[in-house]
DNA sequence: AGCGGGATTTTCT
DNA sequence: GAAAATCCCGCTT
């Protein structure tokens, strides 16, 4: 029997802050009775003083989520046709979160397959990917992450030495800032650069 | 292996 | 009305 005793504290530091401290951890996803289980391999960092982040204008009907308090999911969906999904970090009032870009399949991989209809690093090697294999909607937006059928499983900090940081992708503001960060080497990281 | 375009709709100017 | 925290396919090298 295994005791999870989910501790959400350390979201409430900025989102640079918290950012690495994601890699490692387990994103939950219970589908039609179905345990989906990924571990967050890359991750970057938005907040309201940030000219890339959907916070830096204040709060809009979309972004409102993120201005809401940590822990809780924040979904957008874009490109017409994409979801993507961050977690919402800091205070209450201000705008901040963080992207999950990738992650690594643990458990459920059949069911991820047939959500994509890819297989191997395409099913979870990018934030809207991710989104399809979880199913993960703007149904969900706002959701708690301390509570089903979306769990946040927080792990113990990964070696420093293992994370790698660089600019963060497909932005056209504040391209040089260096708030993405991910699990050197690990074969599920969208772009190594 | 790398470039370019299309899909498709929300969001803000 | 244009751009967007993307992805996929087809064409060129």
């Amino acid at each position: 029997m295994v005791t999870e005793i989910s501790d959400f504290k350390f979201l409430k530091g900025s989102a640079y802050e918290v950012a690495p401290q994601l890699l490692g951890c387990i994103l939950e996803r219970e589908l039609n009775g179905q345990l989906l289980r990924v571990k967050i391999v890359e991750v970057e960092a938005y907040d309201q003083t940030d000219p890339a982040s959907h916070t830096f204008k204040g709060r809009t009907a979309r972004s409102n989520t993120m201005f809401g308090p940590a822990g809780h999911l924040y979904v957008y969906f874009t490109y017409g046709m994409h979801y993507c999904c961050n977690i919402v970090t800091g205070n209450d009032g201000f705008g901040s979160g963080v992207l999950i870009r990738a992650a690594e399949p643990i458990d459920g991989t059949a069911i991820m397959e047939v959500n994509r209809k890819q297989t191997g690093v395409n099913l979870t090697n990018g934030p809207a990917k991710l989104c399809q294999v979880l199913s993960i909607n703007r149904e969900f937006d706002g959701h708690d992450l301390s509570t089903s059928p979306i769990r946040l499983i927080p792990q113990p900090p990964i070696q420093t030495s293992t994370i790698s940081q660089s600019v963060r992708i497909g932005i056209s503001k504040a391209r040089e800032t260096s708030w993405r960060f991910y699990i050197t080497g690990n074969p599920y990281v969208s772009k190594t650069k």
